[in-house]
DNA sequence: GACCCTTTGAAGTGT
DNA sequence: ACACTTCAAAGGGTC
């Protein structure tokens, strides 16, 4: 990883800040000048933590070569431990959090991963509201209480229930949220309602994302807090130790070889007991900016337009986060940070790859078939995925193939309130063509898409497809729209 | 009951 | 480096 300092750190995904929206208006465009600094800020401090990150946490153990089970969680455990010692020497308990607004995960280590950014007073107006006020403190066990947050030093001691001044939304946008502990709801990884809709078996409910631990596999440690009973989550609460987050890097190692088969593919009797496997190890991704924006918005969207279906619940949501100022977007940007962030101390043997479905089964399958021809990815997985599972049916869609857009709704009464008609109903600027899609329409000196990944970024035109629009059969259709339709009709 | 649709963003894969 | 693909949430609709 590039060693980007402070200075030059706004490099980061320049080219992407290089785009303006030309619709906002001149007006707004001023206004979000100092957003943007903010932004910028946010981004540099992005470097900061990623080198930091890198550095602290050893990178090498996220790295999926070592993959394989029992011998490689062993390392893990024992990397993470000497990543946390490093960290703790380093007086990185000692920095202030970031993460106080998110009890019962405060990582001290997370402390020093995002110092520069609080330090710098680099944040956004709205993430700049993440400094504590006070929550009624835990006590941890195993740790002095202190109770004064007033000083950072103090964080290292206690774990402060801190709620954001936002609280009313922004924690019910976090996976880990107070909210999502809550007593009547049950861990959605093995909640018996779970997969009640979805093939992974992972529940629909608001609180989805919370990552789950399989029961099984991790004995149910009681909440220091009553209302936390009968909530399954790695035992962050209980203290959070060297021991306790390598217990974490070895669950995400063991998740390895049975999730990385398929929460969603279609079930077949072998899927189906593998699905069951699956249900209690799939780790799911971290909520990116904009699923966290239409988790909190869509019950509004909804009450507004007395619609439920979601699809057009999304298009008017798309349109509202493009309405967004940067200043608000990057609410969303910051929030989604500490997700990727959060979970990446969770689980770090876990990849995006692990919920791949049918790129990597497709591999295998053809690989297995065709031994004499063994790319290094698919070495990969099948050093991971035992024979029988990877020659699992690939789990995409088969689709009628012609499903294009659905027809433009004519001489209907529209249930959406003005301001809230999805595309069709409105008339939004024709996307651009396919070929300009977020690569191509930067400027300046590319960058990684690591590291653009967390910047807010300058938000692109639409790209994707326009909802209830016929799409014309070839080039102009939308990426989206037209990258899955293919891979549909391609399907056997 | 499983999957589709629809959105944006993150991250992985392939060339 | 770049293009492409998959998945994350949601819930009504479809088969």
């Amino acid at each position: 990883m590039p060693q980007l300092s402070r200075e030059d750190g706004d490099d980061l995904g320049a080219s992407d800040e290089l785009i303006a929206f030309k619709d906002e208006g001149e007006q707004e465009e001023k206004r979000n000048v100092s957003a943007e600094r903010d932004l910028d800020d946010v981004k540099s401090s992005l470097v900061n933590e990623s080198e930091t990150n890198s550095s602290s946490d050893s990178e090498a153990d996220r790295r999926p070569e070592p993959r394989p089970g029992v011998v490689s969680r062993g390392r893990q455990s024992q990397l993470s431990e000497e990543a946390l010692r490093k960290q703790q020497r380093d007086g990185g308990v000692l920095q202030p959090s970031p993460y106080v607004g998110y009890p019962f995960f405060m990582f001290p280590d997370l402390g020093n991963l995002c110092s520069p950014y609080l330090a710098n007073g680099a944040l956004t107006a709205g993430a700049r509201t993440y400094l504590p006020f006070q929550w009624p403190l835990l006590d941890v066990p195993g740790r002095a209480s202190v109770r004064d947050t007033a000083t950072p030093s103090h964080l290292s001691s206690s774990v402060p229930i801190v709620q954001h001044p936002h609280v009313s939304h922004l924690h019910p946008l976090l996976s880990y949220s107070p909210e999502a502990f809550s007593p009547p709801r049950t861990s959605p990884g093995f909640s018996p309602e779970a997969g009640k809709r979805h093939p992974s078996g992972v529940s629909r409910s608001p609180h989805a994302s919370c990552y789950p631990v399989s029961p099984g596999a991790m004995p149910q440690i009681p909440h220091p807090l009553g209302w936390l009973q009968g909530q399954h989550m790695y035992p962050m609460a209980g203290g959070f130790s060297p021991a306790a987050l390598a217990m974490n890097a070895s669950m995400s190692r063991l998740h390895s070889p049975v999730s990385r088969l398929c929460p969603h593919r279609k079930a077949t009797p072998e899927t189906k007991r593998e699905g069951d496997e699956d249900k209690k190890l799939h780790i799911k991704k971290p909520l990116n900016a904009f699923m966290l924006y239409m988790r909190e918005e869509r019950p509004k969207v909804v009450a507004m337009c007395k619609v439920k279906e979601s699809s057009s619940i999304n298009q008017i949501l798309g349109q509202r986060w493009h309405s967004l100022t940067k200043d608000e977007q990057a609410k969303y940007y910051e929030l989604a940070r500490q997700e990727r962030l959060l979970h990446s101390k969770l689980y770090p043997g876990w990849s995006a790859r692990d919920n791949y479905v049918s790129m990597k089964t497709a591999h295998a399958r053809h690989h297995l078939t065709q031994p004499h021809t063994v790319s290094h990815l698919t070495h990969t997985h099948l050093s991971q995925a035992s024979p029988a599972s990877s020659l699992d049916s690939p789990a995409t869609p088969t689709t009628s193939l012609a499903s294009p857009a659905a027809p433009a709704p004519t001489g209907h009464t529209s249930p959406y309130p003005e301001q809230l008609q999805p595309l069709s109903l409105t008339t939004k600027p024709q996307r651009p063509p396919l070929s300009l899609n977020r690569a191509t329409i930067t400027t300046g000196p590319s960058t990684p898409s690591s590291n653009t990944a967390s910047s807010p970024p300058q938000r692109p035109p639409p790209l994707r497809s326009q909802p209830f629009l016929a799409p014309p059969p070839t080039s102009s259709s939308s990426h989206g729209a037209l990258t899955q339709q293919l891979r549909r009709t391609n399907q056997p």
